[in-house]
Formats: structure tokens, sequence, C-alpha cells
DNA sequence: CTCATACCTCAAGTTCGCTTGAGGTCAAGC
DNA sequence: GCTTGACCTCAAGCGAACTTGAGGTATGAG
């Protein structure tokens, strides 16, 4: 059964720049598959190396890894994408990033027009107040950003 | 000793929407100071509601609380900030959100052209290959951006 | 057959930015 | 004097995204 265009792990791990322990930590998120040879090792499809380009390409964008699956559950996992599949899911993307860019853009130059006004500590400063759905969002690190909400 | 116009810790959480860990924690890491009342109560001056904004804000750029740290070090810790101190910090913190802000419109541009060429698994991409030093930065979480290398 | 790699699993450690909890003090009103 | 609520310290926990280590198996070259 050990077809020999399956990638075993360390080629998967040099091709795409990511460790191997790395490798097998996206596996366990469900954001890869592998199939196992005789003797337990795992193959990979080459197909993968696309879609861990696309996991560091999200990262890139500030997501995390969760919602980097999902957008990935929206790819065929058994057979290798077909151009539609991608346009689908990057155009997605694109808006989505395109909301954030602006989102910071909002943020930049209310900094400038708030030192303009020194109103730093002001309740109505549109850099202290963005967005003012405060904490509320449990324990763990604060990401950038707290969440697509805005645009 | 203990003075009318300082803030008790509750008042500061509530003014400045953390929570009242999340102060004592910002002074633990040194990013703001108290004095103690005689009872050993932590009293805070008005302006440390400030540097909490601004604490708030530079997380919103991505930034982490010691390079936070860094940015408010060049402000005056005993006195309130002027003007100028403002100017000065929100000046280099405009420059650096804008070479973000570019970065992420470099990546998204990268995105689109290589949706149009479908190259997503090529070494050549500009979305898979956008900056090729991987890893290499220790354990913990990956943060967005990794640095400000760029620009 | 032996040896060096490359692989396997499972457990624990790391950093960040907090939260949660236990157990105790302080301040003010009744 | 008693109770209530805000405060104190210290310790431990959490989620994210991994890394590191221990101890063992596979695979291929010599």
């Amino acid at each position: 059964m050990d077809r020999l265009d399956l990638l075993p792990i360390g080629e998967v791990a040099r091709r795409s720049g990511v460790s191997v322990p790395t490798v097998r930590f996206y596996e366990e998120r469900g954001l890869i598959t592998s199939v196992r040879t005789t003797g337990n090792q795992r193959r990979f499809e080459r197909h993968v190396l696309r879609r861990i380009a696309v996991v560091r390409a999200g990262q890139r964008f500030g997501m995390g890894l969760a919602e980097i699956g999902e957008a990935l559950a929206t790819l065929p996992a058994d057979h290798p994408p077909t151009k539609r599949d991608w346009v689908r899911m990057s155009s997605r993307w694109h808006a989505l990033l395109t909301a954030r860019i602006e989102a910071m853009e909002r943020v930049r130059d209310g900094l400038s027009s708030c030192i303009g006004c020194g109103c730093l500590s002001l309740r109505s400063c549109p850099v202290y107040n963005h967005d003012d759905e405060l904490a509320a969002e449990g324990p763990g690190p604060r990401r950038w950003p707290p969440a697509a909400r805005d645009a």
C-alpha cells in the first residue's frame, strides 16, 4: 500500500518550512490529514503543502488556528482543491483582511486626531474608546484583533 | 498622608475599563505606578488612566506589553505628561502602525495575484513566501505581526 | 547484522496576558 | 460592635501555538 508519491513528515516539514512537531500538531488540530504506512509512519499527500501555506498565510492575517481551520474546512480534504475552491476561499479572506486593515487605519488616524486634541484620557477619545465591549472574553492571551466585529 | 485626589484601584478599573486584577498586573509589569495608604492600599494618580489608555491602544496595534512598556518609559512617570511628550511618542506609533498596515496590504494584494495564478504551493508565491525567516522564535504563542521587521 | 537516521507516542514545559480562588485586612455605615 | 464591601497577597489556572524531552520502533545503507 505504501505509495511512493506520498511524503514522509520530514519532507513535509522541510518543504513547508515548519518544524516536524508542528506538522504533527497541525494534524492533531485537523488542519491536515495523513495516512499511515504498514509501519505506522505518517505519509502526506502533496497538497498538504498548500494547506500549510494557507495556515501560515492566515496567521499573518492575525487569524487563530481555529478560524483558519474553518476556512480550510470549505476546501476538499481528500483531493487537491480546484482553482474555483481557492478563489472562493481567498475572496472571503481578502474581504476580511480589507476590513482589518481599515480598522487599523481608523485607529491610527484616531491616534493623530487624539494627539491633536490632547484628549487621550477622555471617554470620547476615538483611540481610548474605539470598541467599548470590554473584557468579557475569558482568560488566555488577548489577540489582535480581538474579533472581526467592525466593518 | 492619604490624599483625596488619588484614586483607589476599583475606581481606576471602572474608569479605564479593565478589571481590578488587570490593574495590579499592569503595575507589576511596571506599566503604571501607585503609592500606598497607611493601610497598605494602592492609590493611583489620575494620569495612570491615560497610561492604561495607551496600553489598550498599543494592544490594538498588535504590540506586546513589553514593547508598550518601552514606549511608556519615554513618558514621565511622576508627573502628567505634556502635550509634547504625547506627540513624540504617538508620532513614533503612527509610523509603526503605517508600516504594519502596508505590510498587511502587501500580503492581501499578494493573495489576489496568487489566486489569479493558482500558485499557492510554489516557493515563489508572494503569500507563501512573504518573509522567509521561519520559526527560530522559540516557544510561546506566535504573535501578529511576528515583528516589525519590514519597512 | 549493525548502525544511523528518521520516525513514533506521550508528557511536560514555555510565553503571553491575563483570570480565579483562597484566605485575610481595611473602612464606613448602622 | 458588627456587618458589608472594597481592598490586600500569593498561588494556581487557562488558552494559544508550539517546543522539548524521554523512551521506543522503522527503514535503509553498508
